[in-house]
RNA sequence: CGGGGCGUAGCUCAGUAUGGUUAGAGUACUUGGUUUGGGACCAAGGGGCCGGAGGUUCGAGUCCUCUCGCCCCGACCA
C-alpha cells in the first residue's frame, strides 16, 4: 500500500472525548472512528488489525478442531423466551419488531442460537464431541459504554462452544480451549495472566477469564508473585492466616461502648486487632422475585466481597440498605452481632467460624460482647465472604498476593447443561437414555483485543503494534520524494519487501520529514526504514518502533536485517 | 438509572456572566511560491442551520422553556 494511495487520516489533536490511551491514538492514527456512544468505525488500518487477530483465532480454532459457522446476528426473540434470558438480560437486550409484527433481538451472545443448530440434528453420544464457533458483530445495549473499544456496544467477538456426552470429555476440551486461547495471546505478543472468575448466577463447575495486564483494566486480579496462581478478586481465594495477632484476653460480658461504632472506634476501645473484632455488613439481596435485607459477618480486618456475598445468598443482586430500613427490622447499626438474633438472615465468613476472643455487636445501643467463643454459631451459615487483599497469602504456594489490574479479553466456562436442558438439546447415550448436551463456552473479545494491544504496547508518541498485530510490518518511508534515487531506491525496497511476503506501506506523500516520522510513531509500524541522507553513503535507517532506536544498516541488507529483528 | 460536565468550521477551542456590525483563532483543506532530517514559511482562497424546537426581544451563539446527543463518576456489565 502507498499512502498517497491510502486512507490514514491522521491528526495532531486528539478527540475531546477520549480518555484512554487506546482510544486517542487508535483515533489519531486512522484506525477507527466513532459513530455514536459505544459505535465505531472501523477504517482501513483499523480493520486490518482486526483481521490479523481474528486470522491468528481461525488459526488456532482449527488446529484444535473446532468448526467455524456464522449465524444469524438478528435472532428471533423466542428463542431468548425459551431460555429465560429475555428477561434476564433486560434492556441490553435491543428488541425491534419486523414488517410483520414478529419480535427480534440483535444478538449479545449466541448460546441459544448455537444450542439451536445443534438440537435435534446431533442425536446420538457418537455425533459427540462438537465444538463449534465464530466470529463476529454483538450487540449488548450497555447502561454506560465507555473507554473507546473497551467497552463498546456494538463489538466483535470470538464465540465459541463445545458439546459432551461426558463431563471428563468437557474437561479435556476447556483444557485445550485453555491452551489454544494462551497461543492466541502468546502470539499476539502480550503480557496476559489466565485467572480464576466468578461463575456468577449462570452456575457451571469453572470458568477461567483471559486478562491482559494493563494498568487501564476495568478488573482487580490478585496473582501470586511466586507462583502461577491468579484470580480475578471476586474469586480470589487465600491461604489461612501464617502469623494471627495475640488474642485479647477477657471472659464473656456484655460491655457498655457508647458511641463505639465502627471497627476503628472499637479496636481503639479495647485496644485489640480489627482481627478480633466482627463486621456486620447488611444489603438487600434481590432474588428473581422479591427480595430481602441479609446480614454479612466478616472480620473487622477484612472487606465484604460483593460478588461471593451474592453468590452466598444465590441473590441477583446486593444494593445497599437504609438506616431507616435496618431501624425497621429492630437492628442497630454499629451495635449488629449474631448471638441470639434471629431479625435478620446472615451469612458468616469461613474464617470466623470457631473464632475466640471476639468483640460483636450486642444489638442493642452502645452495647458489645467480649470475650465472644464464636463456636456457639457453628450451626449457622457459612461461606467465604472476603476481599483478598494486597499481602495475603497464595492459596498454592503461600506466596504473596499482589494486586494488579487486567482488561478481560477472554472467558471460557464450563456451562455443564444449563442452557441444554431448558433448551431441550439432547442426544441420546450408549443406553438409548435421552441426555441434554454437556456444554462449555469460550469467548474472546476480537475488537476488545485490538484496544488491549494498545493499552499494554504505546507511549508518548503513539501506537507501539507487535509485529502479528501490525497493519503493516514495515514503512518504508522516503523522507524527501523529490530526491528522485532515494524515490527509486523506496519503490525497489518496498515492491521486494511485498515479494519476499513482507507487509509493507511505501509513505510516498510529498510532506517534510518530522510530519511523515511523527506519522509513523503515531500509527506505530513496528519498523520503519527511513530513506534519506544516509543513501548517499550507501546505507539507510532502520527505526524500531518499541524503542525509538534507530539503526544504520546497508541499503542492501534492510530485508536480512529486518527478517533478523522479527525472529 | 442517579450525580456532574459539554454541544460554535473536518478536528481542538475562544466568544455566552452584561443580547447589538458581516461569528473568530489554531489546525486541516485548495492554489501559487520559497523550503526539505523531527508536525516549515509567505500569499491568496473555500468551508458555519452556533445540536434541535419553541419562546422573550426592535434585535438571540448569548436570556427562558422543552428536547436530542456526547463524555465523566457511580449503579450495571452471560
Amino acid at each position: 500500500m502507498r499512502f498517497t494511495k491510502a486512507y490514514i487520516p491522521t491528526t495532531k489533536e486528539s478527540p475531546k472525548d477520549a480518555q484512554l490511551p487506546s482510544h486517542i491514538y487508535l483515533s489519531r492514527a486512522g484506525f477507527v472512528m466513532q459513530v455514536a456512544s459505544g459505535l465505531y468505525n472501523f477504517l482501513p488500518l483499523g480493520k486490518r488489525v482486526l483481521r490479523k487477530i481474528e486470522a491468528i483465532i481461525n488459526e488456532e480454532m482449527a488446529a484444535c478442531g473446532a468448526l467455524e459457522v456464522d449465524l444469524s446476528f438478528v435472532t428471533p426473540a423466542e428463542l431468548w423466551e425459551e431460555s429465560g434470558r429475555i428477561e434476564k438480560f433486560g434492556k441490553e437486550l435491543l428488541r425491534f419488531r419486523d414488517r410483520k409484527e414478529n419480535l427480534f433481538v440483535l444478538g449479545p451472545t449466541h448460546e441459544e442460537m448455537m444450542v439451536s443448530i445443534v438440537r435435534n440434528r446431533v442425536t446420538s453420544y457418537k455425533q459427540l464431541p462438537l465444538n463449534v464457533y465464530q466470529i463476529k458483530t454483538k450487540f449488548r445495549d450497555e447502561a454506560r459504554p465507555r473507554f473507546g473499544l473497551m467497552r463498546a456496544r456494538e463489538f466483535v467477538m470470538k464465540d465459541g462452544y463445545s458439546f459432551h456426552a461426558s463431563t471428563d470429555d468437557l474437561d479435556r476440551e476447556f483444557d485445550a480451549m485453555e491452551a489454544a486461547y494462551k497461543r492466541v495471546l502468546e502470539r499476539l505478543g502480550l503480557n496476559f495472566r489466565i485467572v480464576e472468575a466468578d461463575s456468577g448466577a449462570i452456575g457451571g463447575t469453572g470458568s477461567k477469564e483471559l486478562m491482559v495486564l494493563a494498568q487501564s483494566g476495568e478488573d482487580t486480579l490478585a496473582v501470586c508473585d511466586s507462583c502461577e496462581y491468579g484470580a480475578n478478586v471476586e474469586a480470589a481465594r487465600r491461604a489461612p492466616r501464617a502469623t494471627i495477632p495475640e488474642a485479647p484476653s477477657a471472659d464473656f460480658a456484655r460491655f457498655k461502648t457508647p458511641n463505639v461504632k465502627s471497627i476503628d472506634d472499637l479496636s481503639g476501645f479495647f485496644h485489640v486487632d480489627p482481627y478480633y473484632t466482627l463486621k456486620a455488613v447488611v444489603m438487600r439481596a434481590v432474588y428473581t422475585e422479591g427480595s430481602e435485607p441479609v446480614c454479612f459477618f466478616i472480620r473487622g480486618c477484612d472487606e465484604l466481597q460483593e460478588v461471593k456475598a451474592r453468590n452466598s445468598v444465590g441473590a441477583i443482586d446486593l444494593v445497599d440498605i437504609t438506616e431507616a430500613e435496618l431501624s425497621e427490622i429492630g437492628l442497630v447499626p454499629g451495635f449488629i452481632g449474631p448471638l441470639d438474633q434471629d431479625k435478620i438472615r446472615f451469612v458468616m465468613d469461613n474464617d470466623t467460624r470457631g473464632a475466640i476472643s471476639m468483640i460483636c455487636g450486642a444489638n442493642e445501643v452502645d452495647y458489645h460482647f467480649v470475650g465472644v467463643d464464636l463456636s456457639v454459631m457453628n450451626e449457622a451459615s457459612f461461606a467465604d465472604l472476603v476481599t483478598v487483599q494486597e499481602g495475603d497469602g497464595c492459596p498454592h504456594c503461600g506466596g504473596k498476593i499482589l494486586h494488579t489490574k487486567g482488561i478481560e479479553v477472554g472467558h471460557i466456562f464450563k456451562l455443564g447443561t444449563v442452557y441444554s436442558a431448558p433448551l431441550k438439546a439432547e442426544y441420546l447415550d450408549e443406553n438409548g437414555r435421552s441426555q441434554p448436551f454437556i456444554m462449555g463456552t469460550y469467548g474472546m473479545g476480537v475488537s476488545r483485543l485490538v484496544a488491549a494491544v494498545i493499552e499494554q504496547h504505546h507511549d508518548e508518541k503513539g501506537c507501539i503494534w507487535t509485529p502479528a498485530t501490525a497493519p503493516y510490518l514495515v514503512n518504508v518511508m522516503v523522507s524527501n520524494i523529490k530526491e528522485e534515487s532515494h524515490m527509486q531506491y523506496g519503490e525497489n525496497l518496498y515492491a521486494q519487501l511485498q515479494k519476499e511476503g513482507i507487509e509493507a506501506i511505501l509513505d510516498d506523500r510529498k510532506e517534510r520529514f518530522g510530519f511523515k516520522m511523527s506519522d509513523a510513531e503515531l500509527i506505530g509500524f513496528p519498523y520503519t526504514v527511513i530513506v534519506g541522507k544516509e543513501l548517499d553513503n550507501g546505507s539507510v535507517q532502520i527505526m524500531i518502533r518499541a524503542t525509538r532506536e534507530i539503526i544504520t544498516v546497508g541499503a542492501t541488507e534492510v530485508i536480512a536485517k529486518i527478517r533478523e529483528l522479527v525472529k
